[in-house]
DNA sequence: TATTGTTATACTCTATAACTATA
DNA sequence: TATAGTTATAGAGTATAACAATA
């Protein structure tokens, strides 16, 4: 297998490293004018967008990689009246999470700084067809990496004595 | 101030997720072939590149977002033999950071799976242009970002009671 | 048995503030 | 006084495993 060209190595990180800064700010601006997370932030944007309500599981989907972490942030949000809880009449395992008003309205209070944020540091650097080419291939990048196995097929899990010489870290 | 286009909304979002995801994987990846974090992985990449050694300040530059943090990882790196720490001769006051032979190493036994990681997850999907339009936007963006002011110019550090009639979370 | 979700727990990481020492 | 780094501490977030309940 050989290493990545130039080219590839100069986009994977400079990729890595935008999207890095781009997130602090972006946290810095959602924690500052709502006390929010991104994450807490994606769990009520796709809130409102899928008309109000999901099941723990198809919130989850995407913005968080365990059961229990959903769980932690759900109770957040609905501690602070962003979102309540309850059983699903179709499955009785289920629990449906609806956003509340209080959640609809510190959505629209802290989207337009958000969009600053996005417009200021994302846009702002893009001309011509930058941006429908940036839209294309990350949309591409994105199902096509939601299409993977979530590394299951890889159990590669707990390593342990596994040929190295020498310790790793922590 | 607008709203976004949709073409905006779009591109964006998909930006922010396909990375949050390739981010999962890198992680998972780094953890179980060389116990380290990205950070950790990208503290050693960027040493590996200065010729081995870097300045606390210098190495933190765009990795890590307070003196403490990149104090803690160092120690963590320094603990695990990666790395060594020294006064530097020119300024007392400073610390240079060296990676070892066996950061190296272990850079180096981390880095084929890394690779596969970002030709799986990124590169695969790409095809014709893809790559050189990607490498060019988001060196842009990041550069753009880079010499933004680190957000002291809009101190809304401390919001309090700011005409909102209803409470944040948390 | 498989799935949905919660809880308990341990741990990693980050950030703020106070502090030391050098420039 | 400003800069480089460390330390103490507190808090947010995550993941694993054990658990309960329903399908």
């Amino acid at each position: 297998m050989a290493a990545l060209e130039p080219a590839q190595l100069n986009a994977y990180f400079a990729l890595m490293e935008a999207v890095s800064l781009l997130q602090h700010r972006v946290e810095q601006q959602l924690r500052a004018e709502g006390d929010l997370s991104w994450v807490q932030f994606q769990l009520l944007a796709r809130l409102a967008d899928a008309d109000g309500e999901l099941s723990m599981t198809d919130l989850a989907d995407g913005v968080v990689y365990s059961r229990s972490g959903l769980t932690y942030q759900a109770a957040l949000l609905d501690k602070a009246g962003l979102v309540r809880r309850g059983p699903s009449p179709d499955d009785e395992r289920s629990t449906l999470v609806t956003i509340t008003d209080q959640g609809r309205e510190l959505l629209a209070r802290v989207l337009p700084g958000h969009i600053e944020v996005a417009r200021d540091m994302l846009f702002a650097p893009l001309s011509g067809d930058d941006l429908p080419q940036l839209g294309d291939i990350m949309t591409r990048v994105r199902d096509h990496m939601r299409a993977q196995p979530p590394r299951s097929a890889a159990p590669r899990r707990r390593r342990s004595r596994d040929g190295g010489q020498d310790q790793p870290p922590r």
